[in-house]
This record gives structure tokens, C-alpha cells and sequence, in this order.
DNA sequence: CCCGCTATTTTGAGCATTCAAAATAATATG
DNA sequence: CATATTATTTTGAATGCTCAAAATAGCGGG
């Protein structure tokens, strides 16, 4: 069994990946993404490489093994499954859910997350549009575009927000721009480094080029 | 923060506490319960004494202080409120979900406690009638019979099993003596140290005083 | 009162995870 | 190319929890 410990570096790595996909993770990212000295990730990362979970260069970076990967993504598709179900049954804020669920995560038995996904129908993404990978370990690969760089005019859907720090989503949350929601960027200003963004029946929203980024959406 | 060690040493303390009361629970039996070897509970004994979670009296036993019991009762609210939510809401059996909670209780926040707490309405009792502590730390006494020294002939309710093991209460199950069915203990025989049982449209049971004194009734 | 049994405690050690700080390698810069 | 900078690794140590096995204390029976 995984220890609570090798699931988070798992997931943790699993995620870095994602940034910069291809690369091998440094020790330094990896380091600052836990929260641990880079000394201790080098010992971690040896010990999980001699578990056959990750491929580790030295001074080169590590990266996740199919084994290792296929570990990270049922982690992940715990944490998704949990957030939704707090979010959807509990009624929790979908700015709080990401930090239960870091805890959640790892005491969830393949029984109980069996019963939770049959009483959320199965669902393809968490509250914040993250998708949830199948219980074989199949993430679906999706190709969206951010508010910072769609076409201007055209009538997109807010599909995910790459951001879980709690003050992001609530602002996110009182700006309206939550998934599910039909928008359309109405002017960018590479000067002013601004994007105004049209509601429904809301007035209109202005976010800086680095927030908008963070906001992804599927054409509608 | 207490470690999940510490909330599981002080949940089972508490636990053998109410096995006999007044008395001080000896090392030995700490550890029999906790399946560690006695040395480790002796160690780990002395280090709650030093957090002031428990008295130790060398080579007489130790026993929770109101600070340690307050923390085994906050613990044993979040294992016997998840249970109830595994059973009432996700629909497991009654004879997993001990098992289920019993890593449940250490990832649950007082946050989504709460709103588990509210979803069921404030229940009392967990699934197998054991009474949940409130929030504050009180646990409402009981003083209940069991189906082996309740009056005969009179008709009584099924209140409480207390065995955990899944095999005991799926034959409970089987044979109908959960909480809240009514019954009448027809008859006891000290010789063959049976106790015929009368359910309502069903055929009799006959159980063995050891199984009988495990279920707890209470008046109707 | 001593003996032997049992429960408890102590001692020494190991595992997993972490840090601090020193050593080393790689990289960039002048 | 020598050096300065930065990233990584190593080393030594700490913490929390555990075990095995030796030492000790307490108790009942002779």
C-alpha cells in the first residue's frame, strides 16, 4: 500500500507534469510544489524510483512510470470525485472543497468512491471543470482555450478554472464566471494587458491577461 | 494536531474504558486492542501522559483526562456519524462501513462533519444504535438490556449490537434483530444457554446467551 | 520469606519522513 | 577557460512509531 505520503509526491508529480508536458520534473519544482527541502525530495524520489513508480534521472529530473501514473491518476480521481460530491450532496463552496479533499483522498476504500461516483452518475469533471479520471485510469484529454486567448466575439462556455486558491474561486464565483456559464469576450487590450468579458444579464467583467488565462471555456 | 496514532490510542482507550468502568485500563489490554506489542504502548502511553491527554499510573494503567476524552469523543462522533452517512446516504451494508470509518474519522474536517451532521438530521445513533457524542462532547448515557437478561415474555425493541464484526451483524441481519425491530424474548434455558427469540412475521430465533447478551433492547 | 509466574518497563534498533548544512555537479558569464 | 552562480546530492541528525528481547517489579503459593 502506498503510504499517504507517496500518494501526495505521486499526484504532486503527476500535476507538474501536466505543466510542462514531455520534460522530466526538476527536484527544485518538485520541492517548492510539496512544500519539503530539496534534499528530502532527492531521498524521496530514490526510494519511489526503487518501487518502480517514477523514472529518475539524476540531475536530470524525475518523471512518473505508467505504474506511478496510474497510481497518481486514481488519487486524482479520488480528490475530483470528493470535491464534487462535497460540493453537489454537502452543499460545501467549491472554494473550500480542493483542501478537504487533499485530506479525504487518501482514506476513500475503492468501495466507498464506487458508491459515490453511481450516486454522482458518473460524472467526466469536478466543480472546477477538472476531469475525473475513469476508474481504469483514463483521463479524457481536452484542448480548450483560455478567455485570454479565444476569439473575440464569439459565444464560448466557461469549462474550467486552473486555480483552486480559495480567494480566486470565490472571486470567480461573484464575477459569475463559473462552468456552465455562456460568455463572450468582448475587447482585449494588449496595452492595458485587459480582457472584458460579457455576461448573460450581468455587467460586464474586466480581468487582467494572467486571470482570464486561468479561465478556460469550449466553444458553445 | 493529533496524529491519526494518537486519535486511534485515545478511541480505543475511551472504548475500554466503557468496558469497565471506574478501572484503569491495563497496558496489556491497550495493546491487545491496539495490536501493537505492550512495549510500544508503554512508550506511547507516556508520551500522551506528557500531552496531558492521559494519567498514568506506572504499573497500574493509565485512563483519559477530560482533555483526552473530549478528544476520543470528537473522535468517536466523526467514525459513528460516517458510518451513519455510509449506510443512510451512499447505501453500505451496516456489517463494512465500521471498517470504512475507521479511516474516515481521522480526514473528515469539523466543517463537512457538521454538514453531515446536519444532512441526517442530528441523528443519535449510528447504525448499530451506538449513540453518537454531540459536538460539544457529551454522550447521552444508556442503561439498556440485553435479549439475555431482559424481562421474558414482554415485548421489547432492538436498540443497540455491539459487535463489530461483519460476520456477527450479517447474521443479525439475516435472522432480523436489528435496531428498531421488536421482539419478545420467549424463552431462556440455562442449560443448553439458549434464548428463543419471537419476531413479528417471522419464524423464531434461537440464539446462544453469548450472542443474546450482545444485542441490547429497550423498553417498547 | 523465597520462588517463580506474569505484566510491565527499558533498551537498542529500524523504518519513513523530514531538515540543515556541507559537498558536488552543471551552467552561465566574463 | 576560470570562475561565479545555481541546482542537486550527500551527510548527519531528529521525530514519531514500531518491534524484539532483556531487565524489572509485583504477586501468589509454598
Amino acid at each position: 500500500m502506498a503510504s499517504i505520503t507517496v500518494e501526495n509526491y505521486l499526484k504532486r508529480l503527476y500535476l507538474e507534469q501536466q505543466n510542462a508536458p514531455g520534460e522530466l520534473v526538476s527536484m527544485g519544482r518538485l520541492a517548492t510544489a510539496m512544500g519539503v527541502v530539496p534534499g528530502t525530495v532527492t531521498t524521496m524520489v530514490k526510494a519511489l524510483a526503487d518501487s518502480g513508480l517514477v523514472a529518475y534521472e539524476p540531475r536530470g529530473g524525475v518523471k512518473l512510470t505508467r505504474g506511478g501514473e496510474q497510481l497518481a491518476l486514481h488519487v486524482l480521481r479520488r480528490h475530483r470525485l470528493v470535491e464534487l460530491f462535497l460540493v453537489k450532496v454537502l452543499g460545501l463552496d467549491w472554494s473550500e472543497v480542493h483542501t478537504e479533499a487533499d485530506d479525504l483522498e487518501h482514506a476513500i476504500s475503492d468501495k466507498v468512491l464506487e458508491k459515490i461516483d453511481e450516486y454522482l452518475g458518473r460524472p467526466s469533471v469536478d466543480p472546477h471543470g477538472d476531469p475525473i479520471p475513469t476508474a481504469k485510469g483514463k483521463l479524457a484529454e481536452t484542448h480548450l482555450e483560455s478567455l485570454a486567448d479565444c476569439e473575440l466575439g464569439r459565444g464560448v462556455r466557461i469549462a474550467r478554472v486552473l486555480d483552486q486558491e480559495p480567494a480566486f474561486l470565490q472571486f470567480v464565483d461573484r464575477c459569475g464566471l463559473i462552468p456552465g456559464v455562456n460568455v463572450k469576450v468582448d475587447a482585449r487590450d494588449v496595452q492595458s494587458d485587459a480582457v472584458t468579458i460579457r455576461l448573460h444579464g450581468r455587467p460586464a467583467v474586466t480581468l487582467g491577461t494572467g486571470a482570464a488565462a486561468k479561465i478556460l471555456v469550449e466553444q458553445t
